[in-house]
RNA sequence: GUGGCCUUAGCUCAACCGGCAGAGCAGCGGACUGUGGAUCCGCAGGUUACGGGUUCGACCCCCGUAGGCCACCCCA
């Protein structure tokens, strides 16, 4: 017999850990209505092509990362999971003709995204993400409104330390200036250069600019900046979002080596930053404008914005700073006998009460009665209901286990009772 | 994808120099046949991650594989 298990990089999300990604999930959908951004469904998979030519085949998310399916057959069409979502709702846009609505449109998406990487803490293979995204819309106004929707889910997600850094890399115009000018800088420097950093110097320049390399440090602050080279209406833009940041008293540090790893960027970028967070997971989430991308998927020109959040790293954090992740919310009643043999009694009584929208347990293990009031000691069950003799003539025993009381009720009267009871304390 | 550390019961961990695989917690049962979270007693739980090798003898040493973690890479 082989031992199976989860595959790499997955987990199984027990009850408590579940509990906990249900609550930050509805805090992102909370926080989206609250917003006006309506939720999305997009399919976990997408034809590979929306994914390479969405997000950039030269990217790592592409080239090594991306979860392959293998196709059925030599014909058949080539299918990926989805490593992150804007890609498909972008997709999801141009296919349902969304231009023709009312712009800009914005879209919430929760769920699972698939990055077939090497697994670390805060690192899987299937993670989670909360994905908002404005299209139609070129900014600077909604730049900051999302940029602020984002810190809000980590305020009221309890995530303390969240820092906001923007930057703004570009566009069409002036990056391919300012990547001209960074590769001729750091050409000059060449025989200085460690092996990782001439490969970058070649694949991707801004790279170099969030060298972790000590020996690098010099060289990067040194080096030509981004705010420097961008063309007027980026700055212009730029100095705009920020009016706009100022004006909603949020917090951020302009960080002008931050770059973003996928291709679509453009202008606005940000990231959601832990300080003192423990390992290198601390990117939390990130996002920004992506003004080309709608028309690299056979859209016409739209402007967009948007962001991913790390939900299993908030989760990481809240779990690290030790703040209570979610309580399961414990049964108004539980059900039990004095005949351990009678479960249809006890189950018929459990069902009468939860047919009237109470929350009740029942045991049905015949265990002695002395065992079934442990279990609902250990559930917290404000109330047990004890069925004996006495259901012969239409009676349970009604007992309170948080005060110690008990008293005959008519089984009529129960579910009356009960509700009342839930009424003035708060149970499931 | 690269390098390093780690893996013993469901969980947290013991096991001398290579010499009989154990404890606490959790689970189940009994003490207690109609009254709860405690206590005491008991039961069950293992191919020591998996596969090879060295050795009279391997949880322990060596090799490989898998998984986890750390750093890099990347990113959420």
């Amino acid at each position: 017999m082989p031992s199976f298990r989860a595959p790499r990089g997955t987990r199984d999300l027990l009850p408590e850990t579940r509990a906990g990604l249900s609550r930050l999930e509805s805090l992102a959908r909370s926080l989206a209505a609250r917003y006006g951004y309506r939720e999305l469904e997009i399919p976990l998979f997408e034809q590979t092509a929306v994914f390479e030519r969405g997000i950039g085949e030269a990217t790592d998310v592409v080239e090594k990362e991306l979860f392959r399916l293998a196709p059925r057959s030599e014909e058949a069409e080539s299918w990926a999971l989805r490593p992150e979502a804007t890609a498909g709702v972008v997709r999801a846009y141009v296919q349902h003709g969304m231009q023709t609505w009312p712009q800009p449109v914005k879209f919430s998406v929760v769920g699972p995204m698939f990055r077939y990487d090497r697994p670390q803490a805060g690192r899987y293979r299937q993670f989670w993400q909360w994905d908002v995204e404005a299209i139609g819309d070129p900014g600077p106004g909604v730049d900051a409104e999302v940029i602020e929707l984002g810190r809000r889910f980590y305020v009221e997600a309890g995530v303390p330390g969240v820092q906001v850094l923007v930057n703004s890399i570009g566009d069409s115009v002036c990056r391919p200036v300012y990547l001209d000018r960074l590769k001729e800088y750091f050409g000059r420097h060449e025989a200085a250069l460690p092996e990782l950093e001439l490969r970058r110097l070649q694949v991707n320049p801004l790279r170099l600019l969030d060298s972790k390399d000590p020996a690098m440090a010099a060289l990067v602050a040194a080096a030509p900046r981004i705010t420097e080279s961008l063309c007027e209406a980026c700055a212009t833009h730029f100095e705009a979002v920020r009016a706009h940041l100022d004006a909603l008293g949020v917090a951020y540090r302009v960080e002008p080596t931050l770059v973003r790893g996928l291709d679509y960027y453009s202008r606005t970028a940000f990231e959601y930053y832990r300080s003192g967070a423990e390992g290198q997971q601390q990117a939390l989430g990130g996002g920004g404008r992506y003004d080309g991308l709608v028309e690299l998927l056979g859209g016409r020109h739209t402007p967009a914005i948007g962001f991913a959040l790390g939900l299993d790293r908030v989760l990481l954090a809240l779990e690290e700073v030790g703040a209570e992740v979610a309580r399961e919310t414990p049964p108004l009643a539980f059900v039990v006998g004095a005949d351990p043999a009678d479960t249809a009694a006890r189950l018929r009584v459990a069902a009468m009460l939860r047919a009237e929208g109470l929350s009740v347990r029942v045991e049905l293990v015949p265990r002695k009665l002395g065992r079934q009031l442990e279990s609902a000691s250990r559930e917290h069950a404000h109330f047990a209901i004890i069925i004996g003799d006495e259901l012969t003539d239409g009676n349970v025993q009604l007992k309170d286990l948080e005060a110690g009381t008990q008293r005959l009720v008519p089984l009529t009267e129960l579910a009356k009772d009960l509700a009342r009871a839930a009424k003035s304390h708060h149970h499931g």
